[in-house]
DNA sequence: TAAAGGAACTTGTACAAACAAGCCAGCACA
DNA sequence: TGTGCTGGCTTGTTTGTACAAGTTCCTTTA
């Protein structure tokens, strides 16, 4: 059972993409919008709040809204996956897992994740049969033996995990920065060592906010670009200093 | 005068900070908060709403809420502006106009800023002395008068642009990846050709929708990185596929 | 002609009530 | 012991109402 919110939003981000509602153009106003779903205003203040939120529709007190782009939205699960993002976008994608051993959390994973013991993996994706992604995971000692349990050309690490034990990966926290590409990075990417590389470093928990994996995926340059909407009343993207402190 | 439920959202952001909740520990229920600040339960639900949008909080039906994470959040206004983030964080921070030009728009510059003249802005910026952002900057032609008179060494532009002529800048979209080091860069930024850049591409609007600039923001290694929190709810991030389709 | 004022409209905030849906612990039963 | 179910608890959805606050545009006035 979809919520009706949910339908009425889908209808009007439809309505943006087939430019029912061009870029520009104002929305109808709620009282105009209830009456057409026959919905309360509440309702449909819900169903508009979700286009908000996405960046499709701009909005502020007194004055009508407006549409300021066009529909997009990944899902987490395809943000979060590798291979769910490529298959849902039509690409021909592989996995590879280069390395495989487990060891004892340092102090800093210790805290991040959890636990004394901790699976590292490595491996190396493709897209278009090109090696795009090198990524780093540590799991958390709890999901390990799930893990080492796949087979190592396995596709998507997720779906896998989610059939095997139900595990649910939930919310996630990503620093994304450059950085150089290292020997072992330029050898399995294919590319000059020191050329540029795009790093998004991330941490996922379970819906308890337990801490699932802490991961370093380093993307060929060129290969892939991270995209974000946002706005004064609604902001997700934060800028920090890098680790060194000029001059400190 | 503050919403109520954003007094609200505070006072609990406060409580997770402070350790009044600590990080994977259950918030109050509904119930329980809307006894507290006699408030009405909807009340209640928008001030957590805040709070789960922010990613702090972890929220499914049924179960008790979770604390994520601490209290981060940096203003629109402190992403967009360099000036505003680099003052916030007391960092020692400078900026200076490279060149500065009016030119025709090319086709895809009109269809995404909407004019027919541009001014193209270079200009380098620093943080603790350091040259950290080389900022290639094209503006709409009905700004383009207000930047020009800007003083070279304006610190600013966001509030300067403000007081002089009443711009806000309301939302943006942006364009993350890595490059590397042009001949420009590498001799404004004062590292070698080829080095990795962080680059920022962003159009910015006003809360009419309206385009006011396109800009290309690259960072040098190391010195910036951007930080997001999603959940499965709520999912800001989006994976692209780079310009080039392998093979294709 | 231009500025000031105000009326109509639109979105934002707050409250109350009722039901739906999902979670979880504890109980009963095998 | 452990499995399955149930009932209470908590969050999610929807409706209705009232007022607050901001915008927009038209009219009035200097």
């Amino acid at each position: 059972m979809v919520a009706r919110y949910e339908r009425i939003a889908d209808e009007l981000r439809d309505d943006i993409l087939t430019g029912v509602h061009p870029i520009g153009s104002q929305l109808p106003t709620e009282a105009e919008l209830a009456g057409r779903y026959r919905a309360a205003r509440g309702t449909v203040r819900q169903a508009v709040a979700v286009l908000v939120a996405e960046g499709l529709v701009g909005s502020r007190q007194g004055a009508r809204r407006i549409v300021l782009g066009k529909a997009r939205s990944q899902s987490f699960a395809e943000l979060h996956s590798f291979a769910q993002w490529a298959r849902a976008n039509g690409y021909r994608y592989g996995g590879q897992v280069i390395a495989q051993r487990r060891r004892a959390a340092g102090p800093a994973e210790a805290a991040r994740l959890g636990t004394e013991e901790v699976l590292d993996v490595l491996r190396l994706r493709t897209l278009e049969d090109e090696p795009v992604l090198v990524e780093r995971t540590v799991y958390a000692g709890w999901v390990a033996a799930a893990v080492e349990g796949l087979a190592p050309g396995c596709e998507s690490v997720t779906e896998a995990l989610y059939d095997s034990i139900g595990l649910v990966f939930a919310y996630g926290e990503h620093l994304i920065d450059a950085v150089s590409a290292g020997v072992r990075d330029a050898d399995l990417l294919g590319v000059r060592r020191g050329s540029p590389l795009l790093r998004q470093r991330r941490i996922t928990t379970t819906h308890e906010g337990r801490p699932v994996e802490w991961s370093d995926d380093r993307y060929r340059a060129g290969s892939v670009v991270f995209s974000i909407r946002n706005s004064i009343d609604a902001n997700p993207l934060v800028r920090q200093a890098g680790d060194l402190r000029f001059g400190a």
